[in-house]
RNA sequence: CGGGGUGUAGCGUAGCCCGGUAUCGCGCCACAUUUGGGAUGUGGAGGUCGUAGGUUCGAAUCCUGCCACCCCGACCA
């Protein structure tokens, strides 16, 4: 392991770039576009997956998993929607390799085994889930049918970054029907606030909740909900959607019930996600110059313990202390790693355990046993103290949830200072171009402005916020006439 | 996919213009001394120079194709 990283201030995607790959998270593969997500990254993502999945099923969804490949003719049949992702398929048209005749040692495609048709490796899931609901779906009493998975998908970027975007990532997807239009949209405002809890209570990220333009819609969705939030370096990032589908899917694949008045009709569809885009979001919101910084909920190693002794009988008296202290954090659900690896000294594994985020630091030495002591240090501010060896127990339980809040704080802070109020186009500039961040603006709801604006700044309207105050103004553009302000920025 | 760049040991690099079998640092292995913020010394291992062809007596170096990565665009969770 190399010193030091990058200097955010200098580089910001290079920074990220290093952090990922320096902190153990995840590496570029053989495959273009694709990652190898490392086990520390890896132990992250599956603790998101925990509490998302809990969460779900708190709110009466269940698991399953439906096929990596949709039939092109099942694909196609949301014109919508197929027509959204066409540009990103991979698609598999043969089923058979062969070695090659004029090759020898090589392998070809065999031309005699074309799949009479073809199949496309899912970009995300409605068509083969809602051909299957055709099945499942026939009564009022079959609904709401409320089914997630966890899978991966594929989008072929031109552009890739590590957990950003990805030509393949892993996500869940959730997709239910409901027999009328308010519960589907009571569903896909739910799953919103769901995403919005964990990334804020978990993830200590904050979100500005909102719908999406139509220009930013889902494709084959009436409504598109979302969740926002504003990455260090000023650019905005989606971390969650929620889809109110309509009865868009259900007509196209044909999905009826009959209705407890004894007629038929089609249902209504929701589907929502997050990725392990959230990962990014994780990185870039907190960390720093050192490495990463994880907000407690989610470390995998909340607490880490380093020995600093001199001989095997101190490190041994050493060890005992830690290995009853071990016990008792454990017993309080805290993950505890003592690092007594006689290989590397104490500021080396200081510095690694900041480069990987560890929320706490322990460190025990000869001095303290005598004095019944430990030194205590923080990630997130880097503050050192020194506490009762005895009262630690009740210490580090409460420290990590100040941290918690207090990271979340400070990202919050940050936000507040990188949204910008403006009621001309020229400041609206000059904003985007000084500090970056969230750009309050008028908008007159029309494409046309909005598709003007990103093409001369980059900028998109992130969201129209759920709770945005009614306010008259004019859009800073046509001069036409708004009722309230959207969140416009640089995003990722 | 367009424009630009890069690819040499696990990582970061020198050498490439001007062809003669590869430099340095970190890391790794062994031993010793060390251990309160990224230890030091001594010895050692590790390379089909991204890949496939071509030119040449000889290619990391020159030429061509391909692959991957990075930056900037277009596209996007």
């Amino acid at each position: 392991m190399s010193k030091g990283l990058p200097k955010r201030s200098e580089d910001y995607s290079l920074w990220y770039n290093e952090l990922v790959k320096k902190a153990g998270l995840a590496e570029n593969s053989a495959v273009r576009g694709c990652m190898v997500i490392k086990p520390y990254g890896y132990a992250i993502w599956e603790k998101m997956q925990r509490v998302l999945d809990d969460m779900f099923k708190a709110t009466g969804h269940e698991n399953a998993y439906f096929p990596l490949f949709v039939p092109k003719s099942l694909f196609e049949a949301e014109e919508q929607n197929a027509e959204g992702f066409a540009k990103e398929c991979a698609v598999v048209t043969h089923y058979r390799l062969q070695t090659d005749p004029d090759n020898k040692g090589k392998l070809r495609v065999d031309p005699a085994a074309r799949l009479e048709e073809e199949l496309i490796v899912r970009p995300t899931s409605e068509a083969i889930i809602w051909s299957t609901y055709k099945n499942w779906i026939q009564s009022y009493r079959d609904l709401p049918l409320l089914v997630n998975q966890w899978a991966n998908v594929v989008r072929w970027e031109m552009r890739t970054r590590l957990f950003l975007r990805t030509a393949e990532f892993l996500w869940q997807e959730g997709h239910t029907a409901h027999a009328t239009a308010e519960e589907a949209i009571a569903e896909t405002e739910q799953m919103l606030h769901v995403y919005a809890d964990f990334v804020e209570n978990y993830m200590a990220v904050p979100v500005v909740k909102g719908i999406k333009t139509p220009n930013e819609r889902f494709a084959g969705a009436l409504e598109t909900y979302c969740i926002e939030s504003l990455m260090q370096d000023g650019k905005a990032l989606q971390t969650g959607t929620s889809h109110f589908l309509g009865q868009n899917f259900a007509k196209a694949f044909d999905v009826k019930f009959a209705t407890k008045e004894g007629g038929l009709d089609y249902v209504w569809g929701t589907s929502w996600g997050v990725s392990t885009r959230l990962m990014g979001a994780l990185i870039m919101t907190h960390s720093d110059d050192e490495g990463l910084v994880l907000p407690p909920n989610l470390a995998p190693i909340q607490v880490v313990i380093v020995p600093i002794y001199k001989g095997e009988e101190q490190l041994a008296q050493i060890s005992e202390k830690v290995n009853q202290l071990k016990k008792e954090l454990q017993a309080k659900g805290i993950s505890v790693k003592f690092d007594n690896r006689d290989t590397e000294r104490p500021g080396f594994k200081f510095a690694e355990w900041e480069l990987k985020g560890v929320p706490v630091r322990i460190a025990i030495g000869g001095r303290d046993l005598e004095n019944g002591t430990a030194e205590v240090a923080r990630r997130d501010t880097k503050e050192k103290s020194t506490q009762q060896f005895d009262s630690l127990t009740t210490y580090i339980p409460a420290l990590l949830e100040e941290m918690q809040a207090s990271i979340f704080n400070k990202a919050l802070q940050h936000r507040a200072e990188h949204t910008t109020k403006v009621d001309s186009y020229e400041e609206f500039k000059q904003v985007l171009e000084t500090k970056g961040g969230f750009v309050l603006a008028h908008w007159d709801g029309s494409p046309e402005t909005e598709e003007r604006i990103k093409e001369e700044t980059k900028a998109t309207i992130r969201c129209i916020a759920l709770d945005a105050e009614d306010e008259d103004g004019v859009d800073m553009l046509s001069g036409k006439p708004s009722k309230k302000r959207v969140y416009f920025a640089k995003a990722y």
